[in-house]
DNA sequence: TCAGACCCTCACAG
DNA sequence: ACTGTGAGGGTCT
């Protein structure tokens, strides 16, 4: 066993700390006097990009950090993938923009309850929600001496055994209902969230379509965000807009020809590269009408 | 196939 | 300051 220490030096290159964690795909970081704060699992951490490198700190002792290491992808060649991109003035426009943004592997029910919580709402305001959810029903983690408190992301079992009201006090509005119904299938194990990690992604889509308030771009998400399911390629009014804009700016494509484009155009990688248009957009598209 | 409803909060006008 | 208005990484009917 490796000695137990509070800091990590993590070697990787190409990895952009900033644009990765507010990329909209994890909800609980925070940009603390030049660092990242967040949580991941029963951690909480501090990460900080370095000369080819990532330095992570815990505040309490850590011998084993795979569950660090597995949620970034350190190991993830993005060189690779960013060749394997159709070549084309969107897709270089938007790598050009950011190279080194990455793709997490997040928690699967985190992954899930959050993105049940993100209909129509803001990236700031699903943070609010995820935090008043982590402070009402989750568990107080370590910090450093002084440091604000945080929490866990409550498990589904808790959840499930709250009350619509509870969680409606955590401003999710309508989405309330969806989730508590989606977490109690998941404590009743009448969806399996870990058997869903085998399947091949059109049988782990359909599974994770049973819930409520899951359609196709939350599912896709969770395929992506979540499961590693590279081919799965979210499409939100965002990326609706990048595609008709780049791709089409003459022709006006119905929703489901631009669908269709998606499925083969952008290659094994498909995931990733919607990650850069979603980029490109939220940094040049924000008051372009689409 | 397709509007509308759905909760609530914040940004932005005026 | 204060109220009015619109829209926000969708889903469901």
């Amino acid at each position: 066993m490796e000695k137990a220490r509070t800091e990590l030096l993590i070697p990787v290159r190409c990895y952009d700390l900033a644009a990765t964690l507010t990329s909209g795909q994890a909800f609980r970081w925070r940009f603390v006097d030049g660092r990242w704060e967040g949580i991941i699992g029963e951690h909480w951490v501090r990460l900080k990009n370095a000369p080819d490198a990532i330095v992570a700190q815990t505040a309490i002792p850590v011998s084993n950090w795979h569950w660090l290491l597995d949620y970034l992808q350190s190991d993830v060649e993005i060189e690779s993938i960013l060749s394997s991109f159709p070549v084309d003035e969107p897709m270089r426009a938007s790598v050009g923009l950011c190279r080194g943004l990455r793709l997490l592997r997040q928690d699967p029910w985190e992954c899930l309850a959050s993105f049940i919580l993100s209909s129509t709402k803001q990236i700031v305001q699903i943070q609010q929600i995820v935090g008043l959810l982590g402070s009402r029903f989750g568990k107080p983690l370590e910090t450093p001496p002084g440091h604000e408190p945080v929490y866990s992301f409550p498990p589904a079992d808790t959840i499930a055994a709250a009350t619509e009201q509870e969680l409606r006090g955590c401003k999710m509005g309508f989405r309330a209902p969806n989730l508590l119904r989606s977490a109690r299938m998941i404590a009743r194990r009448e969806v399996d969230l870990e058997a869903i990690r085998s399947l091949e992604l059109g049988k782990a889509r359909e599974e994770l379509l049973r819930l409520p308030g899951v359609g196709n771009k939350i599912a896709n998400c969770i395929l992506l965000f979540a499961y590693g399911f590279q081919g799965a390629f979210p499409v939100d009014v965002w990326v609706m807009k990048a595609l008709r804009q780049l791709y089409f700016p003459k022709r006006r494509p119905k929703a489901e020809r631009l669908l269709r484009f998606t499925n083969t155009y952008f290659g094994p990688n498909a995931g990733y590269a919607q990650q850069y248009l979603f980029h490109y957009m939220r940094v040049h598209g924000r008051q372009a009408k689409g």
